[in-house]
DNA sequence: CTGAAAGCGCTTACAG
DNA sequence: CTGAAAGCGCTTACAG
């Protein structure tokens, strides 16, 4: 075994002694536990910044907390997420946590978490999670959760932050027909129960049925993959559809591409609506209408939620945002 | 401290006990040690499968590797980076190895860093690395180490992954001259030694200079603010410049954008090439000529690189790919 | 207010 | 081939 010899590690011992302390003194300090005095405290903090110590994780997650939360997103390549992020991060800066991302590529989501508890993190936030109740309510058992994105009937053992996604629906409709469309579909995804995407849809089916369009609905459901996208695309497209509202910017950016391949121009011969309002959307060649649920916000408190849960609320709570349309070009009109 | 009781951990212990065999053994058939008969194997192996038994990670860290890499992404917007952990996601796959994200945002490099080391990871993956050669070696001392693009002049105690970098503006430069551009400008980012753009900036100049433009030669750099880009974007437009070379694809949307809302025509007006070549290049209403350095190959040369790393090798390897341009309709030749 | 002891769940020599 | 012992760096009662 040629390992190359690391730098010793500098450890709480060696901080007792360069501070002329018991050990345990200085784990005390680092906690910020009962019965330090004041004189103590200050040289251990001393020796700490003078050796440049940092605890170890690992060892502290074998007894109690490792003061890192982990972080759960389906994938990197929706700019929505950086936004749910972003707000986390911001909640966590003025605290002692840090954060780890895992992120569902060709591992399970189950798997990250399961890698995660193992890690011994102290909580954990999944965004956009694909698991049933059940699977979630036996994460919860395990360790402090908040789940980001996921309507679930029954959520007592953790936390949720939610966009109003049923309203989304609706004021995507509602939008659309006050703009002269009647015809208007929606591009989905193939999904399950309690989805932020299932509500869009129901959001959707019941606005169209209040404006009287209840014969106009038309669901397409697609898999992630631009090539099946565009397929579907074309389908509603040949429908002679007015207008389609996509589950998210980026299938509604691809629905454009599509439309825009076709010679077909945007809004006249078709309009087009997303969701999440990424900064892509106000990008003159795209100006897509969009509905912002503010990712920033969500995460936020999804982090605060996370941090209250991690210091002893055992109570659930459920966090809902309401979306705010954001017009743009793609559904001016028709002239 | 009211704290849920969560169910009792499986331990090496239960494993042991239900097998019939010391814990010892146990750990032994978990490392794939020697001296295990095939028949105490089977037999501890079947009780990790009916237990549902899973290594505690933390416990791992204290005495020997936690089979966790880490990877640092400096961002999580820009959509490159999806491509770049795609490869290592795939590289990771076929072995044992975990991995976890860290994406800087409010927190800095270093922390993250820091960070992972403190949960005793086996090694680290840097992805756009804004540390100096220095600090990386630091980082090299203490843990196995890749860095993902970042041009160091003498790494010798860690791995790199690059793209080609003056190559990309080599024949980002070649290209638009071809086409029949010549006031060709580069949209930069201000940064840092050693880095890809300033790689891509060498290549730019170099090139311009061959091909006798050398007094077109214009570089303005942006900080990574839409705002920011905006703005610069509009003085290289005021100079009426030809072309547009920017160092990477969400840079040139926008600049395509600025454009756009000036009531220019792309390429009539003004020609732009990106770098990367992701996902929104292919879509209609963007169109966007860009270089190809296939974050995929990036990534799985990086994990590769990393898991030779880990198992003992010492002398430093560097993986350089060669980019490709993918022409599309924002660099045509002006008609 | 301070410190000594036990123990978290593993791995790593080492002894049988 | 198998197992008992020591120890990784902390936290958590507990004793002084």
């Amino acid at each position: 075994m040629t390992r190359k010899s690391p730098p010793k590690r500098i450890t709480i011992h060696d901080v007792a002694s360069d501070a002329g302390v018991s050990f345990s003194a200085v784990s005390k300090v680092l906690r910020d536990a009962y019965g330090v005095s004041d004189a103590l405290r200050a040289r251990v903090n001393e020796s700490i910044a003078k050796l440049g110590y940092t605890p170890n994780t690992a060892a502290r997650g074998m007894r109690g907390k490792t003061h890192v939360i982990g972080v759960i997103f389906p994938d990197m390549r929706n700019p929505y997420f950086a936004d749910v992020l972003s707000g986390i991060s911001a909640a966590l800066e003025r605290t002692t946590y840090q954060m780890v991302q895992g992120i569902v590529q060709h591992s399970t989501e189950a798997a990250l978490v399961q890698s995660m508890m193992n890690m011994q993190l102290d909580g954990l936030i999944i965004v956009g999670s694909i698991s049933t109740s059940e699977e979630l309510s036996g994460v919860a058992a395990r360790l402090p959760l908040v789940v980001d994105g996921h309507h679930l009937p029954n959520a007592t053992s953790f936390d949720t932050v939610n966009n109003d996604d049923a309203e989304s629906g609706r004021i995507a409709v509602r939008h659309l027909v006050e703009q002269g469309y009647r015809k208007i579909a929606m591009l989905s995804l193939e999904t399950h129960n309690g989805s932020v995407i299932e509500r869009r849809e129901a959001g959707y089916e019941e606005a169209m049925r209040a404006a009287g369009l209840g014969r106009h609905i038309e669901i397409a459901r697609a898999p992630q993959s631009l090539r099946d996208i565009q397929v579907v695309t074309q389908s509603l497209i040949e429908k002679r559809v007015e207008a389609i509202f996509c589950w998210t910017d980026y299938v509604a950016l691809e629905a454009m591409s599509v439309a825009g391949s076709l010679g077909l121009s945007i809004p006249r011969d078709v309009a087009i609506v997303g969701h999440d309002n990424t900064m892509y959307c106000g990008f003159e060649q795209n100006s897509l209408t969009s509905l912002d649920q503010s990712g920033e916000q969500s995460g936020l408190q999804a982090a605060r939620l996370l941090i209250e849960r991690i210091e002893g609320r055992q109570k659930a709570e459920h966090f809902l945002i309401h979306p705010r349309l954001v017009a743009r070009r793609s559904s001016a009109a028709p002239a």
